[in-house]
DNA sequence: GCACCAGTGTTGTATATACAAGTTGGTATA
DNA sequence: TATACCAACTTGTATATACAACACTGGTGC
């Protein structure tokens, strides 16, 4: 086997490909102990340096495991994840260009429990911010906005005009976002989140639990809540090769 | 500046640390000039291999831009959508290590309707493929699987063994994906459907449209509905810490 | 005034070398 | 037999060097 070295494509994307090939190709199935990188460097006629990049870059879009010591294994199948994008309500309406507007429930101070205490890292009554937000679009209700917010994070918090600046908003300038969560499910809405949303009985809503995070403190809790029949939630993605 | 050579930290990751933390503080706003492999070099007192490493990842992190041979520059800031990753259902049941099993309800030849006739880009009367599949996860359904299929693309399906190779796997090494589309919306199931997931009434379900594309040509229209009460769909974005 | 070109600086790749850090398996020893 | 140890091998990091590829600048010649 050999690479060939003055060509278009650079020798260590010649070496994953030829790695990648033989793990699709099925000769190296799950698991597999993989030629270490002085055998490669041997069979492909290239340094080990280079060796080691394909290896690292391959490692990192999942295709393999290394342990230090022990050798390189094909990583069993990728969690074969596709990407949604998971756009912030108020910019969503304002791409589809319709008219947006914010009811203010309450924003106020409130005492944490158990679990708005272990999502934000705080303890049992410490004091936290909650905002209870809804949504419009050409008037009818699209999202109600549950939020629990880390006072150490967005201290400003309660005095923020959310009718102007939406609180995700605020909040990623106030704490830019270094992590996410998002957890999405279907569920039925209480009696009073039906009637702040004007659905009708009987009608399932989408539920987007999300929690971000500033190096590495919880900034927010947020129980996204959407009616069935007024929200999807889309997103497209394109490309062959993994990407960051 | 110096940095500290015999640390747990590497060194490449140190040098990394130093320039995310030069952009978050707002030392080098958006489209600001970084200095060059060499000048950080000479500054951080570490050899240009070990910059340049930190310099590329960092570039596929998305916080800097590189033009070879005019310099390294800090990127705009990423755009608002968070990422979520849509996990394969029965890739991510093998995660959890639960028991997956496989109900096969039909796989045949069928005559596209409108619908799915423009979803597959093929005209009202063409032959294609559709198959109906209940996913179990611990005896319990967790995925009703309808899926149309090109059969252009993907001409074996019908001859498949299902319970071995899912058809997203099937379908992922007969025509690799390179664009999916996906959307997520709560519905309520119907009599049937409730039936075959084995959902008490009034319950609803989460349903994820995917189509995808290989080559620009339509692979696969599919409609997969999860009982809201036993299905989550999750991600987590990193956007600072390394792995993408 | 304009086109061209060479020089300089930048990033990108490839290699060789060295040592650190971890695993594994075999061997000597108690 | 059981244990301790060590040698060999693996991956991980760091450096120095070399050259290629590309962008920009300034000067030269026309």
């Amino acid at each position: 086997m050999s690479l060939t070295p003055s060509s278009e494509t650079p020798l260590y994307q010649q070496v994953k490909d030829y790695i990648v090939g033989r793990i699709v190709a099925g000769d190296w199935p799950e698991e597999t102990k993989v030629p270490s990188e002085n055998e490669l460097t041997r069979e492909l006629r290239v340094s080990r340096m280079t060796v080691h990049r394909a290896l690292r870059e391959l490692t990192a879009e999942g295709w393999l495991e290394r342990v230090q010591g022990a050798g390189t294994f094909v990583a069993p199948p990728k969690p074969q994840s596709e990407i949604l994008a998971v756009r912030n309500i108020a910019e969503e309406i304002r791409a589809r260009g319709h008219e947006h507007s914010t009811e203010i429930l309450f924003v106020r101070r409130e005492r944490a429990r158990a679990l708005e205490a272990k999502h934000l890292g705080l303890e049992r009554g410490e004091t936290l911010f909650h905002s209870l937000i809804v949504h419009r679009e050409n008037g009818r209700p699209v999202q109600l906005e549950d939020r629990y917010v880390n006072p150490k994070m967005a201290p400003d918090y309660l005095e923020q005009d959310f009718t102007v600046l939406t609180p995700h908003k605020y909040l990623m300038q106030a704490a830019p976002i270094s992590e996410a969560e998002h957890l999405v499910m279907a569920v039925m809405p209480t009696p009073e989140e039906r009637k702040l949303l004007e659905m009708k009985a009987g009608e399932p809503c989408l539920l987007l639990r999300r929690q971000t995070w500033s190096r590495r403190q919880p900034v927010t809790w947020a129980r996204l809540l959407h009616p069935g029949d007024r929200y999807r939630l889309g997103g497209r993605f394109a490309g062959e090769g993994p990407r960051p």
